[in-house]
DNA sequence: GGTCCATTAGGACAATCGCCCTAAAAGACT
DNA sequence: AGTCTTTTAGGGCGATTGTCCTAATGGACC
């Protein structure tokens, strides 16, 4: 088996075990027992557990990358992308129910560790953020469109952090609705230009 | 020095501490530091580290309920009892953007954990709902009082995690407008009868 | 002053942690 | 086949973890 690919395995089950066990939770012998690896090969290909770390932010900014590529080929519609991105939380309620929204809880995590890797994972919140911004800005909400990528986002970390403490789905699906009633009124705010509020 | 005191101590230090560090990541001996005590002393007052966190979620319970209760008694207006619950993202705000809400954060690293504790610890959000849900009952939102407490639970938890990823308090701010606009709309809609909307 | 119980300090314990070293195995290339 | 690099397995390192035991200290009461 080739380093690639064994590098490869391993990122990918640390990804999954620090997001359903945290970081500071997951051991390299959790690792190695998924990967089927010695725990004295790690040294390999990672000399210390933060270099794991790094790799799986970096892998995670590397498949977000491609989604939002992939919402943005998919339709033409900022709107439409918007509702793609909401939909993540119908698409994973069971993960998210479990295990919380694996962007938010990394962030959190590091940040009570006072870990050196905060800038990176928070960069994953960037992604999301400038793109939500560019969809907004098409949508013609001018310069509010930043402010309501963060509050879009915002209200995602509320719902998968409320639904992993209540493991409740049905309550995601019924926020979700109404996120896309704020959304329909956001498109609504936009359309007109501003006239006679306040 | 009396043990119950001591015991309060311990307590009070591994509150502190398992918000700030996170409980897997809070050892005796980061305790023992703080409280002045001999690592070994612990086991007079607890017999795990379990017990702690047991007591400490006990605690949270005894004060949110009197905070609660004093917001109650501050006010007999309903929608300045919520307004009093949303202004604590406000007063913490500097807590808030490093470590979290100690609510949330609390019962997302448990859910990770798979502890014990994760009931105990998510009555804490029962708390907060429950109460919030009769203050929106007296509002008059009747069958939606419930909805609309976890919406607001969520909309504050994403705050809370967006501003711990960002530290940023201008951002808790603008939301916190939002959230006080959004009660102001719940109490026009409360406030008139259902009418022409389908 | 003597007795008793509550409280504490200090350390031992097995287990686990991240990290690191070394020798063997596996593969690639001549 | 022989040589060299890449990759792996296995185990040891010191430090730290939660837990537990025991002896010493404290003050209260007789």
């Amino acid at each position: 088996m080739s380093a690639r690919t064994t590098r490869c395995h391993i990122v990918d089950a640390a990804e999954r075990l620090f997001y359903r066990r945290g970081y500071a939770h997951t051991s390299f012998s959790d690792i190695a027992d998924v990967v089927r690896i010695s725990r004295g090969n790690f040294y390999y290909h990672f000399k210390t557990k933060d270099e794991i770390l790094d790799a799986v932010i970096a892998a995670r900014a590397t498949s977000t990358e491609a989604m939002l590529a992939r919402w943005e080929a998919d339709s033409a519609d900022p709107a439409d992308r918007i509702r793609s991105f909401i939909h993540i939380l119908i698409a994973n309620r069971a993960d998210i129910s479990r295990y919380g929204c694996p962007v938010g809880t990394l962030a959190t995590e590091l940040a009570k560790l006072d870990h050196g890797a905060q800038a990176e994972a928070n960069r994953l919140f960037t992604q999301f953020r400038t793109w939500l911004r560019r969809q907004f800005e098409q949508l013609g909400c001018g310069p509010e469109a930043d402010a309501l990528a963060l509050h879009l986002l915002a209200r995602s970390q509320g719902i998968a952090t409320l639904a992993t403490a209540g493991h409740d789905e049905t309550f995601i699906r019924r926020e979700v609705a109404l996120l896309r009633d704020w959304l329909t009124a956001c498109i609504a705010t936009a359309a007109q230009p501003e006239t006679s509020s306040d």
